[in-house]
DNA sequence: ATCGATTGGGTAATCGATTACCCGGTTTTC
DNA sequence: GAAAACCGGGTAATCGATTACCCAATCGAT
């Protein structure tokens, strides 16, 4: 336990510089001294200390992500798109789940700046209540913004355009025939709850299809499943439901057939994300795709761009995201309307 | 960006040895340099630098963990637990997933250990492959296994009995009046994959019910879906399927209503973890419960136990796991076989 | 042969926080 | 009243790796 350079340097008979020369090969050794660190790098079994590398470079190699929660497989599916972009950058990936909570992800902010951070990601659990955090957050260090964003425009974000992607769904269930129209969301606590409501609702107005009261809870499978039994208690159920993620739309299609309704030729739903599952369910569920490879790779790349408590105006990078048409909304062939 | 405590000892017009005792309390200070320390940090929004703090003190204050997936609901669970386990230790935890690869969890482990974490919690990806990683690193620093284990037992580890949980499924079809069984598994890559095939075989065995050709494959929804194909194309279904995880489960029953097969009618499906949404799919899936916030206490607990290195034996904490009967698998009343 | 450039190696400063050690003053104790 | 204990504060060493700076030796060019 505990074998610095100053071991390899003694045991290779030359000084710590040369040691970390050797290593490093920052500055030419001669061969000779090149293989007597390497043999007592060897045999005494070395092993840099990233701590005391940190505090001398002022860089740490790392950067942190907070995400809301592991356990909604949107964001662990981008949390392993962007540990798959740094994969070979050197730099590692500090994980936080802010579990929801605006003050548990103010904390886990403070802990990985004051492990100094090189930048961070993170997908602010809520609009108003991260604004602080993540606005100091960014003073301090490089910082982006991902899926979520909040209120006021001070970080850069890059994510999906959620208003075209429920544009896009609506339109398509509104194509297919739908004369009233309901949305199953979250309540309006954090960018993309407000922004795919409000995109739906823009949507349907222009449309002038009949909108029915929207549900929302969480983004969960759970609050899926009892939108599902609000909806058949009301006793009048509309032609379509556009969801604001796919977990919310399978459990709303699994009580809606529980409840004696078929999917997509009584209610048709459509959910957002495609995540892995959308695939798997049943039936298979037609869904507005993030391009989550692409946002990965997009925001570390701006983060990199990014400087801490940079003047220049904040950059948002929308990505435009695809429908795709899977089996629980009716295809769209010319002229189906009623 | 960069407040020093040499800055705020300036400001506050003392030494920093002053203010180091003012911020830490280790040594009294007199009130009127207290006060004039917590001014002038409140002033220059002082906040110490970890890195400084782990390299002079030798101990980080975080445990890192690793895990062979985020994808898998089953960690995500464990994970959220160990972080709930945690929260108020002033210890956090450094995640990552080793994405099912020896190689990659192998440079996991060592970027953990290279920064110096203070201990390590694991589920090793592969029963054989991980064994020279995991045990190098638990010679460095207390490390404990959970879920998963290496073979031979050189590291202390806390989990569910798998064999006992198996027996507890396998025997509940069985009394359920199944005179033919199956197992949907993963291939046997890891402790978990193997013993909970080889409980099975031994439970079929013991009772003689005819056992039909295992299918081993990922512990994935999609491998789930796949086996439920297969075995539709054997053209002889089991009267009882038992999966070693909820994921393969929930895809196998997908597949085999999807060809017509009633559950639990035709053929009985057991689980394995009791995941969150193994209540929500449909039918409720009967599976065997993990207790993961025990695991998780234990695991931490052992933990702040084992020391690195140590050569006493190594622990195996094992859990007794519960049979939950939901609905793809008949209840047993009394007598009920055939 | 000599001067400047180049090359490779060593010494010690540096990053920021903690704390061992020292010192002067006050209080306690016999 | 003197010695001992105590108290609060300051200076500088420490953790481990990197590197600015210095130095001696060698090489090439004139």
């Amino acid at each position: 336990m505990g074998v610095t350079i100053h071991d390899v340097a003694r045991a290779a008979g030359v000084s710590v510089a040369s040691a970390s020369r050797a290593l490093s090969g920052r500055r030419r050794v001669t061969p000779e001294v090149a293989e007597r660190v390497a043999r007592a790098v060897a045999e005494l079994g070395y092993q840099p200390n990233a701590i005391a590398k940190a505090l001398r470079d002022q860089t740490t190699g790392t950067i942190g992500m907070v995400v809301p929660g592991i356990g909604n497989p949107f964001f662990t599916t981008i949390v392993e798109a962007v540990e798959r972009e740094l994969q070979n950058s050197g730099t590692d990936l500090l994980l936080c789940a802010s579990q929801y909570s605006p003050q548990v992800e103010a904390r886990r902010l403070e802990t990985l700046l004051a492990r100094r951070v090189d930048g961070l990601i993170i997908s602010p659990c809520d609009i108003e209540a991260s604004v602080p955090a993540v606005l100091d957050a960014a003073r301090r260090v490089p910082l982006v913004q991902v899926d979520r964003y909040i209120e006021g425009g001070g970080a850069d974000w890059v994510g999906v355009d959620d208003e075209a992607g429920v544009t896009l769904a609506a339109e398509h269930v509104i194509a297919g025939g739908a004369r009233s129209v309901s949305f199953a969301g979250s309540r309006l606590v954090s960018s993309s709850a407000r922004l795919r409501l409000s995109g739906f609702e823009r949507t349907a107005a222009r449309a002038g299809v009949e909108v029915l009261p929207a549900l929302l809870g969480e983004f969960t499978l759970e609050w899926g499943v009892e939108a599902g039994r609000r909806l058949l208690d009301t006793g009048r159920l509309p032609d379509a439901v556009v969801c604001a993620n796919d977990e919310i739309a399978v459990g709303l299609v699994r009580s809606l057939r529980l409840g004696g309704v078929r999917v997509p030729e009584d209610v048709a739903v459509v959910g957002f994300d495609d995540v892995g599952h959308a695939t798997m369910c049943d039936p298979p569920l037609s869904t507005v795709r993030q391009p989550v490879e692409e946002m990965a790779a997009e925001a570390v790349r701006l983060l990199g761009q990014v400087k801490a408590g940079d003047p220049r105006p904040a950059q948002r990078i929308a990505i435009a995201p695809r429908l795709v048409v899977r089996q629980t909304s009716r295809p769209v062939t010319a002229g189906v309307a009623e």
